[in-house]
DNA sequence: GCAGAACGAGGAGTACTTGA
DNA sequence: TCAAGTACTCCTCGTTCTGC
């Protein structure tokens, strides 16, 4: 005997279905006279004759249509307030929110203005840089000629120089002739927006020229006093550096000791310009930018200490010639 | 005499490199 | 991967000089 298992709907498929069956718009009989109207329906056979039992039935049918048409009509419009009550926001909110698309349409539209418009700035760079980059390859062929030429002057080769500009294609030209045309080429002024001079180096200021790359990680520094050590690094090298003081007065911790010349106020105060720069890029509040420029003269005096020491500890572990290629480095 | 400045030296902390 | 070594930075302290 084996017992047929029944597929029982569950509970959601039980909702859905309910769902579904209330949707359909049943005849609702709302009174007693039209549920009689039905049930004659069914018993109208032995009671009217024929003809008249087929007009009854029809307007019967007709009456009973036209009930479900109102029921259906009655059922629609009562689901279309329901749904309407559960979907409309309130106006205010509406408002709210149209407003709030046009301000983001409106933000939109400025971006995009901007965004052309540093867009055009970008094409103007690069077409500049492309200028730039051409009239730098003339630089560097002009430069090969000039080494060429003064190596072989040095050499006391002019004789075959002059044989090998009279037989050969090379377009080397007298010293004087080389230069003057070039130099008037670059006449035209440079755009000032333009840090970068010099072809590759920035122009810090006082006459101070940085190479571009080096001074792009200079900037990424992390610390400010670590800003200022690779910056002056950079400007004077580790061998200057150790010679010197920043102040240019001797030392007040050992007695009897010689003064060494000073730093370059000039570029010490370019150090400084550049860190104040990096400060106020930074935001930083104009007391913060003061008493971290007052530390720029320790910095310097802690780089030239640290680099003392190390020379002196590369000369105590190994011989003067390794030690002065290390403080090379 | 005192406060501030400049410099040197020592040491702690941290990041990086190197070898097992 | 990790420990040891190295290099570097930064802070602190001591010494001396200078100006008030």
């Amino acid at each position: 005997m084996s017992r047929r298992k029944q597929t029982k709907p569950s509970p959601l498929e039980d909702h859905d279905m309910d769902l579904e069956i209330s949707r359909i718009p049943a005849p609702y009989m709302e009174s007693e006279e039209e549920e009689r109207l039905l049930q004659d329906d069914c018993e109208y056979h032995s009671e009217t004759s024929e003809r008249e039992k087929k007009s009854t039935v029809e307007s019967q049918k007709i009456s009973l249509l036209e009930l479900m048409k109102k029921q259906i009509t009655v059922k629609r419009q009562r689901d279309f307030l329901d749904s309407d009550e559960e979907s409309v926001v309130s106006y205010k909110l509406y408002q709210e929110l149209q407003d709030s698309y046009v301000m983001l349409k409106k933000r939109l539209r400025e971006k995009d203005v901007i965004i052309a418009e540093k867009d055009t700035a970008i094409r103007k760079l690069s077409e500049k840089c492309r200028r730039m980059s051409v009239e730098l390859d003339k630089i560097r062929q002009l430069n090969i000629c000039l080494q060429e030429q003064l190596f072989l002057k040095d050499d006391g080769m002019q004789t075959q120089h002059t044989m090998y500009t009279e037989n050969t294609e090379c377009s080397y030209e007298p010293y004087e002739d080389v230069l003057d045309p070039k130099v008037t080429e670059f006449e035209e002024p440079l755009p000032e927006d333009l840090v970068e001079k010099d072809f590759g180096r920035v122009d810090l200021g006082h006459g101070v020229l940085l190479d571009n790359q080096k001074w792009k990680a200079i900037q990424r520094m992390d610390s400010h006093s670590k800003f200022c050590k690779s910056l002056a690094v950079a400007i004077w090298g580790l061998e200057t550096l150790k010679e010197r003081s920043v102040t240019g007065s001797k030392s007040n911790a050992i007695k009897g000791s010689v003064a060494k010349p000073p730093l370059s106020p000039e570029k010490v105060g370019v150090i400084r310009e550049c860190l104040k720069d990096r400060l106020q890029q930074r935001g930083y509040q104009k007391e913060e930018v003061d008493g971290q420029l007052r530390l720029v003269r320790r910095f310097l005096s802690e780089k030239i200490c640290d680099i003392k020491r190390k020379v002196s500890i590369n000369l105590e572990g190994t011989s003067p010639s390794t030690s002065s290629q290390v403080s090379q480095t």
